[in-house]
DNA sequence: TTGTATGCGTTATCAA
DNA sequence: TTGATAACGCATACAA
């Protein structure tokens, strides 16, 4: 059991800052030294009572002032806001999330920070959030189902709502955090929970026609890791669409997402009959291309490849990955909405937007060779 | 001027969450339930006061016991120590932060957060900062210095030190926030403020000693930003070994270090007469390498062309990249020990780690064309 | 070693 | 509309 203390209070948390989007509003640019709480010469930031002697107000009416406008008359308003200018004044987060346990963050968990799948999701959230003056809150579980919960549980104390990201928990597991605050999972249905999931069978119907089309027959599916529930739905789509056309589909190999995994699933790959592989993921295919490519075979012209994600350095390759994109970044804006919408009224009813998936073509799919 | 208030509660800030290294020491994942503070059935947090009154002690000996072990007798720390993990107590950090000022947490600031370059600095920073139980906070400034200073300074509230990597401010302003709060530079050097410079010349000095071998004798620097500190560093660098070996070199370019800054250099490279080019960055050589393939240039028999850092994708390229590698992890580190040894104890003389590049060759350099 | 009392900066409740 | 005052949970100076 962990308890509190020195040797334990670390929350694993990082915390990211984007640029400012209210850069108009301030002019701090020109002044780097006025005080912060606790700073290191010993002075101390401005408080409410600093504002409501200099405005000849009470501290409440301060606070009123500030984080309720309207609650206040329209003179005092100014005059608690110019003395607040004058003072450049900045709320203390933490004073403010005492009393009221809010802290206007909102949590976002990714399996992997270098992943660049995840790089829209969080730029699509970060945006989401910063929209409404929220704060983006991340975290990694290094594709571990307890580290996940472990990070989950945590972050929860510090976020007014969490949005999980290709999550590797259990169902159970996900509601039992949802139950305790907002929440909104990406990639993934899970009953009960608000479930971000785009349309995958949109992009696997083009990709599956196409290689008809350049005469392919049998088909691979390289899965992704064994939790993975999207993993699990792109291999249905694939299968259904491919028995629909007539065609065979195995699944060759599963492993981790990364690089690696692809690359370890390149001999099960050539054992098999397939013509063209789907790999869970863009990292897997550029993977098992490359060790095949140093084995000898030929993409396209000996095997077809096709990812999924359309990330960062796809088209870095050769040939350059075919695949099939994911609404990542609509994918992150919406669940932070759908957060900010529960935040705003709780049990409001969850519509979830259209998210398609789309067919990219590029070089590593061809002809079936020979 | 920036007020409080809910229209400008937002900080700017992200948080990440990493697998936690303590996960030995805990016991939750089986209940994913237990309280957190203000959560939505109502249920509230247990505090001191609760272990207090289990534990039939007073509050105060329960936070020494927790924050501050040894001020306290062996059988009560026990006492304390069970009724905390019978109510599976966790701190309620912002009740911390509060009186203390402090928050365990270090703040780290990059310029873009999809660059692969910082991965390795932010995943090195993490590590030393969970080693230590702190929690690394990250910053995006995309790419503008003015952006910069307000994450730095909204950042610097509610962190105890703050690292930046690479940063675009005047040497003026990084003072003013390192007067604030303990902080590191990495990847610049700033008079008067800690430093974590990797040592180019060894990098450089092999590079251009392959290039000569390799019959070329005019080279080419495509810069990166013009703020930064680090391009004009790897420019000296490169100009001062081709004048040591009697070549020629030129700066052709300058741009945002991006693979389109590299995508736009790639005229200015055309139109000179250098056979080898050093790219500010890696991103900056891939840009550049495929905008130029896609001329009808080859890679490496008409130009060979060489970039900085070793990023993740820079072997995805035909040819790979070859590259002078920066020890990426080992500044993140460093930067965040240094701050932890500045809170630790103030004013302590600062000693640098010796931080070297080396030369990576793949495809991308060849001997001289025609 | 332990208990008492007070402060940290803000919000919220209640009167005025 | 505004002012006085009591939480919020923890840390700490001081007293015992």
């Amino acid at each position: 059991m962990r308890i509190s203390g020195p040797a334990s209070g670390y929350d694993g948390i990082w915390r990211i800052v984007p640029e400012d989007h209210l850069s108009d509003s301030m002019d701090i640019a020109d002044d780097a030294t006025r005080p912060v709480a606790k700073a290191r010469g010993g002075r101390t930031a401005p408080t409410i009572y600093d504002i409501a002697a200099l405005a000849g107000v009470n501290p409440s009416t301060v606070s009123r002032a500030l984080s309720k406008p309207g609650r206040v008359s329209a003179t005092t308003q100014k005059k608690v806001e110019d003395a607040a200018a004058q003072l450049h004044y900045q709320v203390n987060v933490f004073a403010r999330a005492l009393p009221t346990g809010r802290t206007n963050t909102i949590g976002l968990i990714v399996s992997d920070i270098t992943n660049p799948a995840f790089f829209e999701v969080i730029r699509g959230a970060e945006a989401a959030a910063a929209e409404r003056d929220y704060t983006l809150v991340l975290a990694e579980s290094a594709e571990s189902a307890e580290g996940e919960l472990t990070a989950a549980q945590r972050m929860l104390a510090t976020v007014d709502g969490i949005v999980l990201a290709s999550p590797r928990l259990s169902d159970e597991q996900i509601r039992a955090l949802a139950a305790q605050k907002p929440a909104a999972v990406i990639n993934r249905r899970v009953e009960g929970v608000d479930s971000l999931v785009a349309d995958t069978d949109a992009g696997v119907t083009d990709a599956v026609r196409h290689l008809a089309s350049l005469g392919h027959t049998s088909l691979a599916y390289v899965a992704g890791p064994e939790r993975s529930w999207m993993s699990a739905r792109r291999w249905e789509s694939i299968k259904a669409r491919c028995d629909w056309s007539g065609m065979s589909a195995t699944v060759v190999a599963s492993g981790v997402p990364t690089l690696d995994g692809g690359r370890r699933a390149a001999a099960a790959v050539r054992a098999s009959v397939a013509t063209a592989v789907f790999c869970y993921n863009d990292l897997m295919a550029i993977g098992l291309m490359r060790e095949l490519q140093g084995a000898g075979v030929r993409i396209p012209s000996d095997l077809s490849i096709l990812g999924f994600d359309n990330i960062f350095g796809s088209d870095f390759t050769t040939p350059p990955l075919s695949t099939i994109k994911s609404p990542l970044r609509e994918s992150g804006v919406a669940a932070v909405q759908r957060i900010l919408e529960e935040l705003d009224q709780p049990r409001t009813a969850f519509e979830s937007p259209s998210l398609v998936t789309e067919l990219v073509l590029r070089g590593s799919t061809g002809p079936v060779g020979r």
